[in-house]
DNA sequence: TCTGGGGTCCTAGGACCC
DNA sequence: TCTGGGGTCCTAGGACCC
């Protein structure tokens, strides 16, 4: 059987561990520069507030209904992601991290499940205070959809089991199509037309219609459904392109700082790579005028750079960093939005006849750079083109959080009286 | 005037996910 | 005025080859 755990809320979650009087309040958590919603407590979806909206669209809302708001705090999500997921490795043989609030786990051996996972449930929310629910079936889709059952009904206490055919096509059947793991706007349309409304319709279809109609995809996602697992399961596999983007809350015009900006992307994806102990031989740097429909109708620009040796030093980020931004940089346009995309990654570099760099020389040096850290553990020494670089310039974040659990200075005191 | 058949590799873009 | 950031996989079609 395969369990998903699955963080409720997290966000405002953790943002509720370290504040015990917004319990029972509604929160919702901002995007970076404060954009929009992209984490809601259940008492503010209770008042309306719709994922993803704009969050000048809900002002009015946010005042009338006492809505806490939090700018998005990564470092602390990312550190309280970290303790949940050590806590159910501790417990179970084989765990795949599949975002930051989810992982599915494998459970084999164990006799009553249910009561596994209730005290699994239970040990998470005495370690760390985040609320999970858990979704057990024999696959990774039904596992999905088994947690959000456990989620929605209070009766479940967090556990749902999805383990034989009858609980199974029940499920299916109260389950719209569109809300099962795989199945996005497009397919559901699709399906739509075909007349397939729920899972169980889905899952009822032939198999040779759901793979001409929907390629490898849409059928693995229709056997899943039937109980036959095809998804496989991935312990810790390296990313094959890591990306460092940004949206500034103004447009910016001048090659200086865009350089200083987009040298600093490109250390953090060197500091990505080497924490993945991998290297990239292909950098890419993008700019776009406008974020409100990134990708589509955005004026966007890109170059990428093919490095002579894959690597993961920073100078040579950089320095490829540098050349794509001068191929991409237009004098005269103001850009909100920019990034640093590095892929071809692999673990060892293929040697070039004409390589020209000192690697043993530049290896010791990064040895060096890596020790001297500042007590929070952030980077002391710089590549020269990163300047005295500050994302918060370029960032609003009006309404963030302390950093609890990762900064002493943050740490939150306790006195008697309160 | 008439212009094959079969294959590989690469890339951009679509679709989906959290 | 103000709409995030970071991924994966798949496919179609172009370039190229014999």
């Amino acid at each position: 059987m395969i369990g998903l755990i699955d963080c409720n809320n997290f966000y405002a979650s953790c943002e509720r561990v370290f504040n015990p009087s917004l319990q029972g309040k509604p929160i919702v958590v901002l995007s970076n520069n404060d954009g929009c919603v992209i984490a809601r407590s259940n008492e503010a979806k209770a008042c309306g507030v719709e994922m993803g909206a704009p969050f000048f669209k809900i002002s009015d809302l946010v005042r009338q209904k006492n809505i806490h708001v939090f700018s998005s705090n990564y470092t602390l999500y990312g550190d309280m992601s970290r303790r949940v997921m050590t806590l159910v490795r501790d417990s179970v043989p084989q765990l795949e991290v599949y975002s930051i609030d989810e992982c599915f786990v494998v459970l084999e051996g164990i006799t009553n499940l249910k009561q596994f996972a209730v005290e699994l449930r239970a040990k998470i929310i005495k370690g760390t205070g985040i609320p999970v629910s858990i979704g057990l079936a024999p696959t990774k889709t039904l596992a999905k959809l088994a947690a959000t059952f456990a989620k929605k009904y209070k009766a479940y206490d967090g556990v749902c089991l999805i383990d034989n055919p009858e609980k199974r096509s029940k499920a299916l059947q109260v389950t719209a199509v569109n809300k099962i793991w795989g199945i996005g706007r497009r397919t559901f349309s699709s399906l739509a037309q075909h007349g397939v409304l729920t899972a169980f319709d889905f899952s009822q279809k032939d198999s040779s219609w759901v793979q001409h109609n929907y390629t490898v995809t849409g059928l693995r996602t229709w056997k899943e459904l039937n109980g036959i697992p095809c998804i496989d399961f991935e312990s810790v596999s390296a990313k094959k392109s890591i990306t460092t983007s940004r949206s500034f809350n103004r447009k910016l015009t001048s090659f200086d700082e865009l350089l200083e900006i987009v040298a600093n992307f490109a250390a953090a994806c060197s500091r990505k790579l080497l924490e993945q102990k991998s290297m990239a031989k292909t950098l890419l740097v993008f700019l776009y005028t406008d974020t409100r429909y990134a990708g589509s109708n955005a004026q966007s620009n890109a170059a990428k750079v093919t490095l002579d040796v894959a690597s993961s030093h920073p100078s040579e980020l950089i320095k490829a960093a540098r050349l794509a931004l001068q191929l991409v940089f237009n004098q005269g346009t103001g850009y909100k939005k920019a990034g640093v995309i590095v892929s071809d990654i692999t673990g060892v570099a293929q040697a070039s006849l004409f390589d020209v760099v000192d690697r043993e020389r530049q290896n010791r040096l990064l040895k060096v750079a890596e020790q001297i850290k500042n007590k929070n553990g952030e980077d002391m020494l710089k590549i020269a083109s990163q300047g005295s670089f500050e994302l918060g310039n370029y960032m609003d974040r009006k309404f963030v959080s302390k950093h609890y659990t990762t900064n002493f200075s943050d740490i939150i005191s306790v006195s008697a009286d309160s």
